[in-house]
DNA sequence: CATGGCTATGTAACTGGTTACATGCATCAT
DNA sequence: ATGATGCATGTAACCAGTTACATAGCCATG
């Protein structure tokens, strides 16, 4: 029987004796080929391609004492808020040099934690959180582990971490004046759990303050077009009259849509619709919608140069705020023109 | 002026000393905590616990030749189809103590190889890529570094690598089935770029082959929502009458359906809509979209777990077919009930 | 011809862990 | 008392690289 000979990976001293020259010059033709002779040179390079060694990772990470990691907790990768973001974080790091571990939380504080733990483990230099939510155990690890980290999708300036994203309170009040310009006044406003989602809160918040002098109706559902469908169900049924919906995420506007369609609800005819995100597909509804831009990808890219900077040059970065900004389409019309729809 | 004492994290000795014990012992209540003595133990833990130890992901790698990091190359995130799957592979990989590196590809082998050569470098023990058209480049890499590899999106039974996927040209058969026993004979074949994407050229070759007897036309346009737009356009303008639009990707279904819309073109009442994909979106479409259903979720979970057995193990995996199947809505009806829509 | 400088290369210590093997010591049966 | 057994711990080699420093050979300069 022929046996195979389980070839182990070659290493270093592998291809100095083969080519042979001390480990130290193999190590200079990796490193510094240019302060190394060109025959010595191109006789190691043979070996290397002969032998088809590759340098391992871990033993340059444990000299260098860079890994050349970085991670990204986010709450799930199937929204597009946060696939867009992620795609967008990806992108710029490659420029800088680093690759992009991705771990899923659920929004969950305690899986969050966990999920850091191994991305330390596992040797990141740095990571990337969603929101400014978290658990004691999250920033227990990343002040042991001395672990840079920026937050995003949110911006505080005071928060312990530097913040990359956007005043997602000034997001839900530029929708919420859009609505009061418009002249609505009946307006109920659908949004995701409150709990451990501090996007959703601060725009909930928000909203509350701005339609203080509007009758509003809050509907929670998940974020997901299905919470959006059950969300208008409710909304529907359960308010007298309405002359718009809020929508605090845009893939709930989505199932709003869909579902004041089915029910032939027209928008903007009968009641108006306005959200918050922005996606590509909110170009592209029925009636296209008008929303609050978020810059997800602006964001990405910022917060991932922010990092790089970080790990790269110990410069620690101040947080930064993204404009946001109205975008008017055509799911939100004047009170004016609207036939006053009654739900009943 | 107080000088930081720019603390370097302390490492295995400096825990011994601290504790006075040797490196040794600290290491065991690290790795097998039940062989050392309870009280030597809790010192120790208490030391490790004062100076925030934690131990160096490189070294631990050094030894063990593991790091638990598993690469995906995959075309891009922004688009739904990757990102569900994306994201079922990382929750499938989180049960067997792995972490997700993501590498974007856009479709191109060159850029595909480079970024996998970089997850080799930072130490990956295994990879993803999407279909089964790469560059040498990649074979080669893969050979020297000795990294397994499955390919997903596509299966193929004899592929070098194994493949976990669905077959691509029987999903575009089951939609061309579809189609022709609702009686459609004038067909636009809406579809995605040919060159470097093996998963569009399959289906768009099963569909020549299955719309034989049909006349049809095929309209090329980018893989996005803006794509199926212009493809629509390009549609009505050119083909004299139309019965049907076959999409291979669902991102360009949703721009066909809205382009229709815009034009006053119902469907399925004047054009029937099939497409391929059935992502979460095409529920809640107008009208909900005809569709042949990929198993994305289901095809990450499956890849993941073949790729973590493989690494873990050693068991080389065979390859996957997983089954697609029509799902009907209302974007597709029998010719009988159409209007006989004429562009022109 | 000795000295100095330059280039190319080698030696060995070092990174931060793991672990085979050795040792010290208490317990227990003979 | 003696040897066997077992537990807890220490010593030092080892993993696969990097790199400070040493050295050897060569040429130019005074």
């Amino acid at each position: 029987m022929h046996r195979e000979p389980k070839k182990k990976r070659p290493n270093l001293r592998d291809v100095s004796r083969a080519a042979e020259v001390s480990v130290a010059t193999v190590s200079r033709v990796l490193n510094t080929p240019e302060v190394v002779n060109k025959d010595t040179r191109s006789r190691v390079e043979a070996v290397i391609e002969e032998l088809g060694f590759v340098r391992s990772a871990a033993a340059f990470a444990i000299n260098s004492g860079r890994t050349r990691l970085l991670g990204a907790l986010i709450p799930n990768l199937e929204s597009d808020i946060f696939s867009l973001t992620v795609s967008s974080i990806e992108q710029t790091l490659v420029e800088h040099g680093f690759s992009l571990i991705v771990a899923t939380t659920d929004d969950a504080p305690d899986k969050e934690a966990r999920k850091a733990k191994e991305l330390v483990d596992v040797g990141v230099e740095g990571f990337f959180v969603t929101g400014v939510d978290h658990s004691d155990a999250l920033y227990d690890l990343l002040r042991r582990a001395q672990v840079p980290a920026v937050a995003i999708s949110y911006f505080d300036q005071d928060y312990r971490l530097p913040t990359v994203g956007y005043d997602n309170r000034l997001a839900a009040k530029r929708a919420c004046a859009h609505l009061i310009e418009l002249g609505h006044q009946r307006i109920a406003v659908v949004h995701g759990p409150l709990t451990g989602n501090d996007r959703t809160k601060a725009r909930v918040d928000a909203t509350r303050d701005a339609l203080a002098a509007q009758s509003c109706e809050f509907f929670e559902e998940p974020i997901s077009v299905e919470g959006g469908v059950a969300a208008a169900r409710r909304a529907l049924a359960q308010s007298g009259s309405l002359d718009a919906i809020l929508c605090m995420s845009e893939p709930m506007a989505f199932g709003v849509l869909h579902e004041l369609h089915r029910c032939g609800v027209s928008v903007p005819k009968d009641l108006s619709v306005v959200s918050i995100h922005n996606l590509p597909a909110s170009e592209f509804t029925h009636p296209p919608l008008t929303t609050v831009h978020l810059p997800a990808r602006q964001m990405g890219k910022r917060a991932a140069e922010c990092l790089a900077r970080w790990v790269e040059h110990d410069e620690r970065p101040s947080a930064i705020c993204l404009d946001t900004y109205l975008v008017q389409r055509s799911s939100a019309t004047s009170i004016d023109n609207v036939t006053n729809f009654d739900a009943n």
